[in-house]
DNA sequence: AGCACGCCGACT
DNA sequence: GTCGGCGTGCTC
């Protein structure tokens, strides 16, 4: 009698995303369970490939041609029973392998066999003989004798200015013994303590009614300082109480040093910390941490959701409305809605936090699925920023040109009198936005991408900031040949220079993608303002959320408009949420801050709304023209993109697919197709880039179809065209 | 994806 | 008569 296992090999390729069978030999029959990792041999050459466990029955219709097993890889199962059935729902959800959402619940390093860090231990061994019985060997054996077996070679090597290559020498003639030893990589430093904080009012009632309430999601709408990771960690210390687990997620660029420091000084060894710049060992000697139940808190970015906690008790995802909790790569997961599958499955409550809530989960607030918690004030009462529009449009009236409106001016003018610090924000780094020929209107764009180029004053040249791809400034126009080429649009470069040439006096420095490219420049930058150092902070969108500077009493937001016009149904609810993070940074100290918002369209919604600090009417403006457009939440977005370097194969095959597409879709009212058109970037790094947009609601048998519809139809050009499908992604362009 | 098989042309 | 070009099809 067999017993025979389901697998997934590992194999990235589409064709081969089902389950093969094999037999489990007698020897491994007693240990083996969902999640194990196993050698299988494969294909007609019995390839040695790796597998994972995904069932395990008895019967088998046919085992003719089923081979077996070889062995397991590791000691574990790498993933559960329930971790099997999300990526079941993972797969099916957001249309992907097995695999791919297998990989997900596994650290890098594992995938790569990497197995715990070994070093070598030194214990003494022989006398030492005539030839050695000197320095530096002498030294080495008297060491090793005082401290025998608790130093390892790398450690005598370091710590004593001894050479390595002696100490090797000595174990090969036997003068010293070797053993091992397990080390961890896992950051074991000690952090201050980060005492427990007194709840105002509103905050204890969001706690009580958070652990009192039988419903398992919430969301708590707390203005900018509103106290929300105090909440958070009384909740989490609640939950350790009860013995069981948390994971907190937070937007990547949050995992600040100060979000550590807080979480460590407060939990101790008893929190792990995942963020994108942990090495391979480091991971996953947090994994096993967590694995062993050494671990009762996780703070991390959007994959620390799947994390390996048995007995989870809380999920916390603060920043809720951020876009990156949505991977773009596959699997293409929300870590909400893996949030919201895990809740379920461990009967655990989940926390949202925002000052500016998504869209959707703010409807969903409203239909009674989450329940809403609202902070209105402060933490430690200090009031909320006023904010000013500026009508861009009246100071050109008034001739004024430049990109500084006359009371941005003067108060900057004032802040400078005062000591006091400034931020200013433009969400386009760079100097000149485009680079044009006043003669004959030619724009110079990237010939590798659909863009045109941004001019960096730093480097001298015409960036594309799509491929990276670098030109020198151009004398002529290469079209008319005449002279007369000319800088356009405004970037944080020009910003910056212009402040320097208005406020010689006035220290400035600059934080966006090209200052922070650097390892620690980020924090050197915040250091550098927060210690005072600089008068005026100039950012782009990176400088919106998180930052806690208590002397920045003016923000200045110099073009409200820039996200507005975006192509992207979201665009609205981007601006809303841009304006009210960005306002957030002023007064947090003692002195109240000033918002000033400059724009061409002061009459738009989200500009208005934000400025008034009024969620509630931005969501019932906002919510009305979803519910017209038939746009998220009361619908579903497919984007299927295609991209190529042959553009007349790729337009032959998209249009191809739309013709069948629109035939399957022909009797459902429910569901538009748009397209296929070009992509609004229609060429990126040399590939040509046309898309399909699906809006409507899509249920899983139905996006499972249209994929399958797509793959056939591509299987014979798969070599020349890409295509990738996503449900509800975060760039539409 | 990756590998074996198989059916054609160029070469010792 | 053999070597190797890559098109085709399968992988428990």
């Amino acid at each position: 009698m067999y017993i025979y296992a389901g697998i997934i090999v590992n194999n990235s390729s589409v064709k081969l995303d089902k389950i093969f069978t094999y037999k489990v030999p007698d020897k491994l029959k007693d240990k083996i369970e969902i999640g194990f990792r196993v050698k299988v041999p494969f294909g007609m050459g019995n390839k040695k490939l790796d597998g994972f466990v995904v069932s395990i029955y008895e019967n088998v219709l046919d085992d003719t041609k089923v081979k077996e097993i070889i062995d397991f890889c590791d000691g574990f199962s790498l993933f559960t029973r329930k971790d099997l059935a999300l990526i079941e729902n993972m797969r099916k959800r957001y249309l992907c392998t097995y695999l791919d959402c297998i990989k997900v619940f596994i650290p890098r390093g594992i995938f790569k066999g990497m197995k715990d860090k070994k070093e070598t231990l030194v214990y003494i061994g022989k006398n030492l003989e005539k030839n050695f019985n000197r320095d530096p060997y002498r030294s080495i054996y008297e060491l090793v004798e005082s401290k025998n077996g608790r130093y390892t070679k790398n450690f005598i090597s370091k710590n004593y200015n001894l050479s390595l290559s002696s100490i090797n020498t000595m174990i090969k003639h036997g003068f010293l013994l070797t053993g091992e030893k397990t080390v961890t990589r896992y950051d074991d430093k000690k952090y201050s303590i980060y005492s427990k904080k007194t709840l105002n009012e509103e905050q204890q009632f969001a706690v009580d009614e958070i652990i009192n309430s039988h419903k398992k999601l919430f969301l708590i709408h707390g203005v900018t300082g509103s106290g929300k990771t105090e909440i958070y960690m009384q909740l989490v210390e609640k939950t350790m109480e009860g013995g069981k687990e948390s994971i907190i997620l937070v937007p990547e660029i949050a995992l600040t040093p100060q979000m550590v420091e807080r979480f460590k000084g407060r939990f101790g060894k008893n929190v792990s910390v995942f963020h994108s710049k942990l090495s391979d060992g480091e991971r996953y000697d947090e994994w096993m941490r967590i694995k062993g139940h050494q671990v009762k808190v996780a703070i991390g970015a959007r994959s620390a959701i799947f994390l390996p906690f048995k007995n989870l008790g809380l999920i916390i995802i603060d920043e809720e409305q951020e876009w990156s909790y949505k991977s773009d790569s596959n699997p293409k997961y929300n870590a909400r809605e893996i949030g919201e599958m895990k809740c379920n499955q461990y009967d655990c409550k989940m926390i949202l936090g925002s000052a500016t809530p998504s869209i959707k989960t703010y409807y969903r607030c409203k239909t009674g699925e989450i329940e809403l918690l609202t902070l209105k004030n402060r933490a430690d009462g200090a009031i909320m920023p006023e904010i000013k529009i500026v009508d861009m449009r009246e100071e050109l009236v008034n001739n004024n040109k430049s990109m500084f409106s006359r009371i941005l001016y003067e108060s900057i003018c004032d802040r400078l009198n005062k000591g006091e610090q400034t931020i200013l924000f433009l969400n386009r780094r760079g100097y000149s936005t485009f680079v044009s020929c006043r003669k004959c209107g030619y724009v110079f764009k990237c010939n590798k991408c659909d863009i045109s180029y941004t001019y960096h004053h730093n480097v001298g040249k015409l960036i594309c900031h799509y491929c990276g791809s670098k030109i020198d400034v151009p004398k002529v126009c290469p079209k008319c040949g005449s002279k007369y080429v000319k800088y356009f649009g405004v970037g944080t470069e020009k910003i910056e220079q212009h402040i320097k040439s208005e406020f010689p006096q006035a220290k400035t420095i600059r934080m966006d993608f090209d200052t922070t490219r650097k390892k620690n420049s980020y924090e050197n930058i915040y250091n550098t303002f927060k210690e005072g150092r600089a008068d005026i902070l100039i950012g782009t969108q990176m400088i919106a959320k998180g930052l806690d500077f208590k002397n920045v009493t003016l923000v200045g937001v110099i073009a409200a408009d820039l996200s507005i016009n975006l192509p992207d149904f979201r665009s609205a609810e981007k601006t809303y949420e841009l304006i009210t993070q960005v306002s957030g940074r002023a007064g947090r100290g003692e002195k109240p801050g000033e918002v000033i918002v400059q724009t061409y369209s002061p009459e738009n919604y989200s500009i208005k709304c934000a400025a008034e600090n009024d969620y509630e009417d931005f969501y019932n403006e906002e919510i009305n023209i979803r519910r017209q457009m038939e746009y998220p939440p009361f619908s579903d977005i497919l984007l299927i993109n295609m991209n190529s370097k042959k553009e007349n194969i790729l337009i032959k095959n998209i249009q191809n697919v739309g013709v069948f597409l629109r035939n399957a879709l022909g009797k459902n009212d429910k569901i538009k197709m748009l397209g296929p058109c070009p992509c609004e970037i229609s060429k990126i790094k040399e590939l040509y880039r046309w898309k399909i947009m699906i809006k409507g609601k899509i249920n899983l048998s139905m996006a499972q179809n249209i994929r399958k519809i797509v793959y056939d139809l591509l299987k014979d050009v798969y070599n020349d065209i890409k295509v990738n499908i996503d449900i509800n992604p975060n760039n539409m362009l």
